[in-house]
DNA sequence: ACATTCAAATGATAACGATCAAGACCGGAA
DNA sequence: TTCCGGTCTTGATCGTTATCATTTGAATGT
């Protein structure tokens, strides 16, 4: 797969779907608030808007691999990018889900520490490390957006650190879907009915755990009546409270 | 331990030992070369000096913890620090270990996300974030350079969730040994005699292991003769390839 | 030198999650 | 519809690492 690229940002397509006229990032609606180009003034989102280039991707499209040179950064404005490092045996470790207003891409030596490949299909806003790098110190705005929004990642990675070092499956998996929950109604959407995006081996992947381990534990917690699982790529989340006790590692229950 | 702390930043006595007239920072030597202060102009380290808090704190001294209001940022002049979250019932997860030059403290909703402890006798400069927030836009190369060193605390923090995801007991032991020499050879330190100032205690909680699987696997990689432990608290490299290929996964070996 | 204390190493056993192996389910194509 | 490919679930067994228990060792103080 991946082999033939039916769409990338090469293609001039992308850009044509934007109309010019229109105020730069209309497009992104409810993302606009969330993302990186939020809290921005007129003038820094058309000057941003400017080295700015739009692309609809496919699912499991894979947008860079770890060790690429490391060019554009990018903001997720629909869909879902998982990233990912990988060992030489192919041991695989999923660093983070990413959704609408999410960013990714920065990294220091050139290249990127991860590969990153869309869930499902995906509309990418793409930018140019050396142009952003030009604007340095012209949008002070966006670099301290883009330090905070660092800086959260660096949070969130460290909890995960905490949940794969310390945490047993049950936890793992209630502290994953509770952190799905969460970041669905920060989108808007209801907190309940969580869609999952993502394969069992993702998960698995994420949460350093095995396939049939990850599949053992939905079905552990649907018996003790905390999970619902209605259909397939969605979970309702019965009982939250038990869900966060697990998940923060009250032993029992 | 901690309940009567010999020594803190409230203590005028550090700001004392500082010259008033002697050019800012220069007590910090070396590590004016890679710390957060390297890199700026001679007003911008004048300017930031006047905000700085220079200390001197003993081993195993708690600097701040996980909740407490997060007022300022640290940079370790010298000495060794460790940080940590803890789960209810005690599990620890150490998020990482900071030598000279290393930045800690970061944080956004007011509270820190970890635990702050030294490991030996450590210096200390502190910045309050409110004043740091105050100086906002007037040191530009001072907010590039956190953002960078975030970047990169980011991407260690991505390598680590490799590690404890998807690396084994020996593996993760290997790229543990290899991480802290390569640290001290920034420092200016010989890569091989490698000084371990931390307890296994300490070790195993970085790595997702206990106490017992880390000094089993310290005891096999010295059978192996990969490494050496000459005393208590010192380690020699003798195979930095086999290392090498250890860490990084190569199954055999 | 010897007692005391704490950290580290070692040994014995157990458990959690991994691995190996089927079987169930689901969606898409003919 | 039926077949086919995949993913997901479930079952049986194994192994790495955790847990529990003890010994060794090293540092500190008397």
């Amino acid at each position: 797969m991946n082999l033939m690229p039916p769409l990338d940002f090469e293609a001039p397509k992308a850009d044509r779907d934007i109309d010019p006229a229109a105020p730069p990032c209309r497009n992104c609606d409810v993302v606009r608030e969330i993302a990186f180009c939020a809290d921005l003034s007129a003038d820094e989102i058309k000057r941003l808007a400017s080295v700015r280039c739009h692309a609809q991707l496919p699912a499991h499209f894979t947008i860079f691999r770890e060790g690429d040179r490391a060019e554009h950064v990018y903001s997720v404005s629909h869909g879902a990018v998982k990233l990912y490092k990988l060992l030489s045996d192919g041991r695989r470790q999923i660093i983070g889900f990413l959704f609408s207003g999410d960013m990714f891409g920065l990294a220091l030596d050139d290249g990127y520490a991860y590969t990153a490949e869309t869930l499902v299909a995906t509309q990418l806003c793409r930018f140019t490390h050396r142009k952003l790098d030009a604007m340095q110190g012209q949008m002070p705005r966006l670099e301290r957006r883009m330090f905070t929004m660092t800086v959260k990642d660096l949070m969130s990675a460290q909890e995960q650190m905490l949940l794969l070092g310390r945490k047993t499956a049950r936890e793992k998996v209630a502290t994953f879907l509770l952190k799905l929950s969460r970041r669905a109604q920060v989108q808007g959407l209801p907190a309940s009915p969580v869609a999952l995006p993502m394969s069992r081996a993702d998960i698995a992947d994420y949460l350093g755990l095995t396939i049939e381990t990850v599949s053992r534990t939905f079905t552990q917690l649907k018996k003790d009546g905390i999970i619902g699982l209605p259909a397939s790529g969605h979970v309702v989340l019965t009982d939250e409270a038990g869900l966060k006790e697990l998940a923060e590692g009250a032993s029992a229950a």
